[in-house]
DNA sequence: GATGAATGAGCGTTCATTCAT
DNA sequence: CATGAATGAACGCTCATTCAT
């Protein structure tokens, strides 16, 4: 029976999905994942209120789906675009670089990526131990690769440098949602990239802040 | 009226309100903000149900409460301690440490500072334009402090290196709370410290990724 | 068109419309009739959803139709057997029999007669004067024969009979359900035909005890 | 503190508490259980919907309340009578009239009692361990007492006679309820008792029918 | 006839807040 | 000031039924 459907079948329920899944993020991101009423996602994705638990088990696995969903497919393409690259440096800029791209194109959806889906401990325990720690996985691997090749600094924890890089980047998808919502996202990409590799402090005072 | 109290009177006035604040901290870190109940708040405090509004305009005035009475005497501290000091490097390491020993000494306080507090665009709004906007001023003007004295990179952002900075250290205490909550918090203090600092690449090929 | 059906289709179609009468048996009686999904009586059934309104009007209609099916046969039964006796006691012997014999080997089917078409004024208003009007008719016109030919007390009310024997019966099927539950039901067929006709008080107290 | 309440106010309680129960008997009456809405159950008890739940657990515990309330007041009341009597067949006289005079005088708890607490096998499992078999087996109680002192007859099971006792008076009630709600219910006292006592068999066929 | 995806009305329950005492 | 009983708006989810295929 499930092999009767076609190709275009499958699709079609797929298409109803990402349908439903993009209505998630513009009414989560406008109200606010509490105060979204899931009547809303349906009038939004074009449904009725039923057909969204055909799709998802219910509000929250509906925002956990747009999560993985989206995570996922970052990740996905973040592989691709590193096993390109040799150098850990140039790994490490276009991981920033495509999380810049990525969430400074689409307001909603790092709406509710940074803030909606931090609401609570056991979201981010989920969330912590789903695709995000994928990603910050991957972005360990990176420096771990770099700190072997020499060109990342051997004295560092690279568990605690993932952590700054992320922070970093995390912070100032943050800051842009809620201080300078106009600006430009992805311009910061190189002077944030430069500090964390540099440092704050020139290279001649290193002996004394090491301390 | 408020002048004929005597300051036993108010004292005590003061007295109760903490404990609602105490309360309200232990409540919304053990079910969460949305999940806590205002009844558990006033039980967790002794009193009744209808005092919590003789102290505070509402559950989510509550919540701001408490980050801004936390965060306010944490300001405090920290404009008395880095006022003592000189070197804008030292005044930096101070504040990573006392931020890191206030909220690691303190589990319920940090989560509900890291986590409950960031449930909303609007909630984060109101406190990037309030306590937390002052304590990153504070940071930022240690920063431009030690650009003009040399002892920081004049080539890069003050506002950027302050988000680096904090979002480095934001991120290290949810790293905590999240994922090794038995891990001491400030232990990581001055590895972090130096990163931030130094960054993550060797000073010899700070030419090759600063491209 | 009904008519250009053949035999064999017919008889397909009935196959099918019992396989869902007992699927619903199955599934009332296990979960009971407000808790029942139609969609799991199709799975029973091993048929769709929307088959089950190709053969009933609905999800009450299907319980009204497993009430009446089961009632029709065990009447066409009884009937059989009574037109062979003679003696009105014999014929409430049978039909006592029967009544405790039939529900005995079928609890799920049981379940679903005793308890779950009991839910509703309206309902068993329906029952009443449905099919089980007619089983009540029948037992009723049993009682009457037997007071024409002296067998039973001519100074009883005939109804009031009825009444009672039917409460005895109904009752120790409920008892077996709730309580008894691994009973064996016919067992107690003779002791309570005996009790229904002797009464609970001997002879020679009859005069007090009529009073 | 709750020793400050004083007789007043715990009977002020108290008599919401009853206005809700009785408001619950009405609307389920009308509505049936399933059909009910708390909310209407709420306006006719002229409270808010919120308040139904300082009282009652849900819908289902006011149900049961209702059963268990009514039958608490009714067993207490019958125990009061029956100790009065020494022979236990004006025992069982008294409990027949109390129990047909008690819902023969309100048709709406009649309804609620009869029908809409055995719509389910977990319900009525609940009630047959509950007060509905304290009272059945004050009935035993009766009937082997009767025995012991030779007034009912000694071959008979005791708890199948008191099945029977019970069945008749149940079924007559649903009866009234169901197929006669104009008459009176009281009426059938006598002869019904009589017809337990006596059976519907005259005594010289007795041999005969106890085959 | 058979299917099963889609529909959307319907409701029990919660809980922040109020206010009479 | 303090109390805590009462309020009532708000909503996620279910599931009987329909109907295009």
């Amino acid at each position: 029976m499930p092999e009767s459907k076609t190709a275009r079948e499958l699709s079609a329920r797929e298409v109803k999905r990402r349908r439903i899944l993009r209505a998630a993020i513009e009414v989560f991101a406008r109200d606010g994942y509490y105060s979204a009423r899931m009547t809303d996602v349906a009038k939004e994705a074009e449904v009725a209120d039923g057909t969204l638990y055909l799709y998802f088990d219910g509000k929250e696995h509906l925002l956990l789906s747009v999560f993985d969903d989206v995570l996922s497919r970052f990740i996905d393409q973040l592989k691709t675009e590193v096993e390109k690259l040799e150098d850990p440096f140039a790994k490490l800029k276009i991981m920033i670089r495509l999380h810049l791209e990525t969430l400074g194109r689409d307001r909603a959806l790092a709406h509710v990526l940074q803030i909606e889906t931090r609401h609570s401990r056991r979201f981010m325990g989920l969330l912590a131990r789903g695709k995000l720690g994928e990603y910050l996985s991957l972005l360990k691997e990176i420096v771990e690769e770099g700190q072997e090749l020499g060109r990342f600094r051997r004295d560092i924890n690279a568990g605690l440098a993932t952590n700054m890089i992320f922070g970093a980047v995390d912070e100032l998808v943050n800051r842009w949602l809620l201080v300078d919502p106009s600006e430009d996202l992805v311009r910061h990409q190189t002077p944030l990239l430069k500090m964390l590799c540099q440092g704050i402090v020139p290279c001649e005072f290193h002996e004394g802040a090491a301390e």
